[in-house]
DNA sequence: ACGAGATGGTACATTGATGTTCCACTTTGG
DNA sequence: CCAAAGTGGAACATCAATGTACCATCTCGT
């Protein structure tokens, strides 16, 4: 039953659920450290340390696969978030949650310093990073976000504060059900009340 | 003239400029690429990697210097911004504007895998988190800050933002002048406008 | 000029992660 | 029930980073 891996992401046999344990494991457990060993990945997958590698030949060859399936999923996060769809507000709150739903995996993308430099990674990152900043602008445009600070700075922020919710979440700082709202709140509202009274 | 190195803090012979120029170069490397390797911080600080193993017998012991380094400036920016005087939004402000000016140090706190589950460091974490929880709860208290946000995410956003501006001034996103007060604007106002108009 | 202290380089031993090979065992599909 | 596929473990070989030892050189202060 000769079947040709690789390319299609149909989950074929009950052979690469395994394929999936390891992409999860691994993801989750370099999203946290990433100098973690190939042995405690295969480890936090419930696999061998021969099977990790006779899926995923070396470590690079895993994290790039690692990267490619975050940035779908991120990609997917962003087609789900409807960024053109009514106000801008609406669709950035909406892309916050999407965004932070991914946890681990777009955490790891920060993290991992063998990602750093990588073209293809890049690429990948600037397509989504254009996609949000035409957001930004929109909102920009439409006079529903300020225009005093640049759409790249604001895409920038967006990032930083997902990291933020996660890693809160993962402290247990703040309630896996409220990060999302917190992060939301603080982007669009910022933290100072309307009427900024500060009486003394 | 047995010099007891260590403890003191003092500038003292012409020796230890070395010591500072490793710990400089060794904070701006690691925090770009915690895996790098001892020879590239030797190289970076512009010594041999024999000297760096003279004054840091082990990776182990330079992180920890770096880290007492990095605490140690964290703890003098919190003071330097004087978060008890004025309105809390100020002291806020000044708060950012010292965090993110130091830079490497306070990122590679956030970066380094090996302090992540060190009590000395989850310590003097602790101990800064507290101080600046304080300010917030200040700022809410005071009618300042919005008391719809925990503080300790709040605290959480202040971090995250400052790692964003750091990021974005290291990619050249956002000219260093002006990263500072971004992510004060961002932080305080968010980026809605105020009236919140988006006509179509 | 001289000696103590500091430095850089070479060379070497050690170590832990990595990647590979091989084999016995289990599961699965037909 | 049987063959094929999948799996785990043990046993390697390799390699890069690390830490150490030694020595030649340099630079001070006196």
């Amino acid at each position: 039953m000769k079947v040709r891996e690789g390319i299609d992401t149909t989950p074929r046999g009950p052979a690469d659920r395994t394929r999936r344990a390891i992409i999860n494991a691994a993801t989750g457990v370099l999203a946290r450290d990433s100098t973690a060993s190939l042995g405690d990945v295969a480890r936090a997958a419930g696999v061998g340390r021969t099977t990790l590698h006779r899926y995923y030949p070396d470590r690079a060859t895993l994290v790039r696969a690692l990267a490619e399936e975050a940035f779908h999923a991120t990609e997917l996060a962003i087609g789900a978030s409807t960024l053109d769809e009514g106000p801008a507000s609406d669709a950035l709150r909406r892309l916050l949650y999407e965004m932070i739903a991914l946890g681990d995996r777009f955490v790891f993308l920060l993290r991992e310093p063998s990602l750093a430099d990588d073209p293809q990674v890049d690429a990948a990152e600037a397509r989504t990073t254009a996609v949000i900043c035409g957001l930004i602008a929109r909102g920009q445009s439409s006079g529903e976000f300020t225009s005093e600070l640049p759409a790249a700075w604001i895409a920038e922020a967006v990032g930083s504060l997902v990291y933020g919710a996660w890693v809160a979440m993962e402290s247990g700082t703040v309630p896996r059900a409220d990060a999302a709202r917190f992060a939301a709140a603080t982007l669009l509202g910022g933290i100072l009340t309307s009427d900024g009274s500060g009486a003394t």
